[in-house]
DNA sequence: CTGTTAGCGCCTTCAG
DNA sequence: CTGAAGGCGCTAACAG
């Protein structure tokens, strides 16, 4: 691949000059200019960002490490970073933790050694184990944190507000006059789950309920988990008359247990989800879900990560950006008995 | 950040025996490679990659140039070129190039910059511009076609084979006893869709059938498209009594117009699909379709790639791998009338 | 077994 | 307006 002194020789000039015209970086003669130019056309010359990073210490590209890619809320937020990051130029070196210390360990240190200028971390709900938490507060890379903390890191945060999701899509059930309002939730431990389980509850509260226990059934955050939470739900002695399932995918497997057992929706079971997938619109019926700004946490989250990269000294920012209640046909009045 | 020069200094000994007893690239006594490798520790040294690669001309990443990271096919197959690179220690740039051959000239320009060491194009439907075009077939990255063949492009290609999904679709609802059977498909120029299509009309042809123009409908190829597909086909005077949609969300879209119609699926309707994803399974009723070896598609790309960064001279490869019928509830025999 | 040296490709003073 | 020279951090001959 041609080189800088290559372009140099051929069009009679200095690397220096050369150099110039392309970084437009001092005043060079117009004739010079042009033959200089017309060189790097002829032999296709393309700069090496490597040499020239070496030299900057900046290499314009970021990491970005998620649990999994292929999670529909990972993927629209991966979008919303590499948009924001193609806009100013940069690239995105993206990396699949699998909720695996040790692989996202691996991950960041081959990031570190490259030279990342920043990265985007989505950390999931394991825990750092000992090295990755070594190398993300050692603050040789500047971090932001997508949605999930990180136990000992303490950096910029923007999340998405699964208090309040769960506590709309509560609402609205109660709204419609349900009363006896499950919750299909993910593992426990999970804090996305967990946050949105927390709304659920803090709606029943205002409305003077309680969650019931047995209306309470933790699942893999899936559509199998959704589909066994809700099926246990329905087989009840006094099943729910609606139910609330954390995130879209929980609530399609709920959908399709309904079905299964005979419940017709909403008619005789509401169903409420979270995350609005692109299918979720589709689903039978057309599901009731918070659509939560997935692609702008990704962009809110590479601006601030920028800034930083730039040396803002601006005090630690945390938000939580909230979703928004989109009805559709799961959810209905509870029918009369 | 700590530097080679700066462990020598601190350890007592030249760059190059640190370089030696980092790469174990020739033999070092043991007290000086212990103390080296105490200072690393100390001083929390990591190498710097890029200064390695300007040396070794590798840069020991590949650049990933996909249509949208959001579909779930692209979010599959990317998974696997990821998953297939970490397995041997490389990084994945990211590029969504949306179809827009400007886009996508830009980002190659980067990544080019940058000295990836091969590229994964997934090229969509769109026709290269001059630029693109003429970057891709200047050699001065190693490529390997995803799925989408690029005219005049003339590399490794590791693809889907559409035909045989359409194929395989149409004959079990044929072998279900179907003779009516339409086709909902996406955009007519779309390269996949089309040969899905194909392979619809060769099952049709193989049992002496045609298919009957008013029978095939082309949209876009997401949810809505294949709901007003479907709804179309639902409103004729002649309804198919089944129905081959080319992909899964717009299968997932049918099911819903069918649905919204008052069609019971699959006793008055069934639909295939073709993908298989996640939510399939778990659709109202769950979907009978075909499900892509897209992660597969994936891993033997990145395999393939990386064959060819090191040099492998063997001739051009090409395969299509087919996918694999999964029946579920959506499709059945044709009620008698 | 270890150190010195010469670059990799580029940018950037410093001179002219 | 232009060129020469040094150095970013690392590796790999080449010496010893």
């Amino acid at each position: 691949m041609a080189t800088m002194k290559q372009v140099a020789e051929r069009a009679g000039v200095s690397t220096s000059t050369v150099s110039h015209v392309i970084n437009k970086t001092r005043a060079v003669s117009e004739d010079v200019r042009e033959r200089v130019l017309a060189v790097i056309g002829e032999m296709g010359y393309i700069p090496n960002a490597m040499a020239r990073s070496l030299k900057n210490d900046k290499t314009r590209t970021i990491g970005v490490s998620v649990p999994d890619n292929t999670h529909a809320a990972m993927a629209e937020l991966l979008r919303g970073i590499e948009d924001a990051a193609f806009a100013v130029g940069y690239n995105i070196m993206l990396c699949n933790g699998y909720e695996d210390p040790q692989r996202q360990a691996a991950h960041l240190r081959s990031l570190i050694e490259k030279r990342i200028d920043g990265l985007v971390l989505v950390a999931g709900a394991a825990r750092a184990n000992e090295e990755l938490a070594a190398l993300l507060s050692s603050g040789r890379v500047p971090v932001v944190l997508a949605d999930h903390a990180v136990a000992g890191v303490d950096t910029d945060f923007i999340g998405l507000d699964h208090e309040a999701t769960g506590y709309l899509a509560t609402r609205h059930l109660l709204e419609l006059g349900h009363r006896r309002i499950a919750c299909v939730a993910g593992p426990a431990h999970e804090p996305a789950g967990s946050a949105r389980l927390a709304g659920c509850r803090r709606a029943l509260a205002e409305a003077g309920l309680a969650l019931d226990p047995k209306l309470l059934v933790h699942g893999s955050a899936d559509c199998q988990g959704g589909h066994d939470a809700a099926r246990r739900l329905l087989g009840l002695d006094a099943p729910p008359s609606a139910l609330f399932a954390c995130n879209d995918l929980m609530a399609l497997g709920a959908l399709c247990a309904a079905r299964e057992a005979g419940v017709a929706v909403p008619a005789a079971l509401s169903v409420a989800g979270g995350d609005d997938l692109g299918v979720a619109a589709f689903a039978t019926p057309r599901l009731t879900t918070v659509a939560q700004p997935s692609h702008e946490m990704g962009r809110r989250l590479t601006e601030l990560l920028l800034q930083r990269i730039q040396g803002d000294p601006a005090p630690r920012h945390q938000t939580r950006l909230g979703g928004q209640l989109v009805v559709r046909h799961s959810t209905a009045a509870p029918q009369a008995r």
